[in-house]
DNA sequence: AATATTATGCTCATTTATAATCACATATGC
DNA sequence: GCATATGTGATTATAAATGAGCATAATATT
């Protein structure tokens, strides 16, 4: 490992958000901490980093802006525990579609599976997951929507149907059991749907307040439903209506 | 083994996302370190990789952290003015292609057209764009090669079919008479080619370093482009070859 | 507030890699 | 044939990367 790699790895791990402790890089490298040291300081006067006393954080907003991570706040660590419930469900080999959404990115820092195959329609979670050896990372394309930054519409159908894979993780703004899963934009609920019709297997991941919601663009019914993957709030009783339907409630790991 | 192959044997190891130690070529070639590192040094003059102390590593998996790497890299300027160029070209209302690429990248910064639909192979241009008002975006979708955030492959060229656009912006990792623009992966050129037969117009986008060389795959010949942006460090003779064959060579705003 | 703990900057020594030579061989053009 | 350019290998002084030791500074604990 030359110096110029560690300091890239580094980087990025600092850009992804993480903050960095120098005991820590020095184990991880397998390298003193005066080097990790120098290492810090020459990317710090590179300007990209702030160091602080025991390691360095990122000093400038990370790629993603401010907007799409704001949303992300509400119900972080609820979304953060589903999104590793549902990481768990992708094992050695799968081909897998992840939908674009708060709750969905989640995933991707979880997935600890080999050789499996993502489909996302999701620009920044197709950045973080092609990061990864382990993992081929094929997007949908298609119109970016500017909030959300997912790609959408007849171009991102028309690639879906190229595939068939095991397992798809939906989100959706709204879940009832008169109404099924639904989301505000039609265009983005018809990709959603164009997932679901390319899995053998959908689960549908989004937090306890989705619940009882109805949002304007209608995804799937309940019985298209293999399995939701929520927090611990959802009560039993709400929970039970869907298991008597035959999906699968899942709330904690 | 001529010093061109063993350069391009070289540069494939490294765009494959391996970094190369100057002791391992040397045995793995039967030449001298002293001929290895005059390889490397070429390569890093020619932008083509990033040399560190003992070997080499590859300059492009830094798309998203641009101002650490932009000191790094070689004729980050000149790529920078090109992009402005570039930008320049882009009237209100157009249909774009914009491929995947350091050079590329730095046309998103200058666009400042309004009313323009982008169709882009790259993952990090697409983000930047997608946050513009006046863009809209729509990804090619594909496989993600994970050192460049391209989207290439089938999938990419299925979409691309489905278009036409008036101006296509193409990066190329060397350009000659003879062989016209070639680039060191295949697949990318594959998908190069399909946006050269989706644009009316075809702009090779490449700084001066790029003359004379001739990597792996073949994109196009020269009479297939419209105009090549480059920097103005490219020779008046060698600008002349290119306009007797009726392509347009712009090197300055 | 005093003290203990931990992190830092600095220097130095060691190892390893590099640039800058020179020398030699093999093409290329006149 | 001769001059010139290009590619290569060997040599060596110089430079870079690293780890260790220690006084000092920053944080944590009591």
């Amino acid at each position: 490992m030359f110096a110029e790699e560690r300091k890239i790895k580094i980087a990025k791990m600092i850009s992804d958000g993480k903050s960095v402790r120098v005991s820590e890089l020095a184990k991880l490298f397998k390298v003193s901490e005066s080097t990790i040291r120098r290492d810090l300081m020459s990317m710090e006067n590179h300007g990209n980093i702030l160091r602080t006393h025991g390691g360095a954080v990122s000093n400038v907003n990370t790629q993603f802006e401010p907007s799409f991570f704001e949303k992300q706040e509400k119900h972080a660590d609820k979304k953060d525990t589903i999104g590793k419930i549902a990481a768990g469900m992708i094992n050695d080999g799968d081909t897998v579609i992840i939908d674009s959404g708060t709750t969905t990115q989640y995933i991707g820092k979880y997935i600890k599976a080999k050789n499996i195959t993502i489909i996302t329609n999701s620009v920044p979670l197709s950045y973080e997951l092609s990061n990864s050896e382990d993992i081929e990372v094929i997007t949908t394309g298609g119109m970016i929507r500017s909030n959300t930054k997912a790609m959408i519409g007849p171009t991102a159908e028309m690639t879906l149907k190229q595939f068939r894979v095991d397992k798809a993780f939906i989100g959706a703004n709204g879940i009832s059991i008169e109404c099924g899963a639904t989301t505000p934009n039609i265009i983005e609920a018809n990709t959603k749907k164009a997932m679901i019709e390319t899995s053998k297997k959908v689960y549908i991941v989004a937090d306890s307040s989705k619940f009882n919601e109805v949002t304007f663009a209608f995804i799937c019914s309940v019985k298209d439903i293999d399995c939701i993957i929520t927090d611990s709030e959802l009560s039993e009783e709400e929970a039970d209506k869907y298991r008597q339907l035959g999906v699968d409630i899942i709330t904690r790991l």
